[in-house]
DNA sequence: ATTTCTGATCTTGCATACAATTACCATATG
DNA sequence: CATATGGTAATTGTATGCAAGATCAGAAAT
């Protein structure tokens, strides 16, 4: 459709540019820069900041200009915990209610990370894995809920492609994904949200950790980490 | 804080208009009135209505204007689905995590719905349920995951007000908060993330069985048209 | 009577102008 | 040397004007 709005254009170009690591956290999105980059005034370049502030993907700062959001690691670390509750709610609902269409899907998807994995290619792996958990999403059959797990997942999606880097994560990952297609396969809700639950987390807790070298006070990963025990 | 934007403010007020039923599901909301009302030009308006579209409290659509979201039955079953994932999970970490402080508030919380649910006052009732609720988002020690779920609970206030309405409704929650804060203080994470998911699924269920019943739309399209004209 | 077309009118989207606030930097001062 | 201070530049917040799309009423056609 080619009747959409610039404001609504420009809000995409600029997450996928923050996404891509065009910008990275703490740089500032300067209204005047971003008017010139795009060709266009700064009240649409407004209007998509503002936009990308109220879903919490940038920070908008009154009278003080927009920047990346920097999260504490504390604030980091809890950003990853709500994203396993809610993953983990999704795969609790696609192992109740999957369907073949949303099997394949994620059967696909697990191939494709397969082969990446296989190669080596982290990049290319980074993309395959956020199809392959997107696909769980809509296997859910609930796409309220798929669409809070979309938007936290591009959130958090700077955090992720660093730690992924790891060659031998990689692997793991790869592991991880096939024991939760299993559960969720099995209609066991209870083991597909497990599985999922430690799966993000695990991600959570190693960046964490990673960023955590510094900061005191902050809630101790370890401290959740005993959660498998019920 | 006078230092604030205006946007800032609109939105809030606009916000607050709309919970209070002011603006009801399918009122427009126009940038020219509002403006007037108001006492400002159309630009900090149209800020505050992206802000708000981009939290999914209203729905914007590309120059047709800023309406109130009017979600079908289906989707209002997701939501409330979300929802009683989003409220498990904080239930789940509350269990885990319970400290003195948070065991107090959510002991006060349940006492003043006590008295509301004995006096009959839904209204009353309505106000302290959330307190309960939110106390025990607080209680689940992730900020981040809080967060969210205030945000949703606002969201659905609308629909909740609507259905705490029947008399005998009121006890039966009111002796559903307290298994929940028993299983919370027991520490069974999975006791009360059970039962805190069943407490929001059946006000969910309900109203939507509701709405199922009525026509098609919720509010009667005759007491919507009625906004148009001025 | 219902539908389709057409032009007038209203509303939104964007650009520009200006006002208000913050950031910067050189200089003065203890 | 560190810290205040003053003024200027840079940036954000709001108002206004105009162009383009959407809405609506009434006429024409089926």
């Amino acid at each position: 459709m080619y009747t959409m709005s610039q404001a609504f254009r420009l809000k995409q170009s600029i997450e996928d540019a923050v996404i891509a690591g065009e910008f990275q956290p703490g740089d500032r999105l300067d209204e005047a820069s971003l008017a010139e980059r795009f060709g266009v005034s700064r009240t649409p370049i407004r209007e998509a900041l503002l936009q990308l502030g109220a879903e919490g993907f940038i920070d908008v700062r009154p009278r003080r200009g927009a920047i990346v959001s920097v999260p504490s690691p504390t604030r980091l670390f809890e950003m990853f915990e709500t994203m396993a509750e809610i993953e983990s709610a999704c795969g609790r609902l696609a192992a109740r209610r999957l369907t073949p269409d949303n099997d394949a899907a994620m059967e696909a998807a697990h191939r494709a990370c397969e082969t990446a994995a296989r190669n080596g290619d982290s990049e290319q792996y980074y993309a395959d894995n956020r199809n392959f958990h997107e696909a769980i999403y809509r296997a859910s059959r609930n796409s309220f809920l798929a669409d809070q797990a979309f938007a936290l997942h591009k959130r958090l999606s700077a955090y992720r492609r660093i730690q992924l880097r790891a060659r031998n994560r990689l692997l793991q990952s790869l592991q991880e994904h096939a024991g939760i297609l299993e559960a969720i396969r099995a209609g066991d809700e209870q083991l597909a949200a497990t599985r999922l639950h430690d799966h993000v987390l695990v991600q959570g807790e190693r960046f964490s950790d990673m960023v955590l070298g510094l900061s005191p006070g902050g809630q101790s990963p370890a401290e959740s980490r005993r959660q498998t025990a019920k």
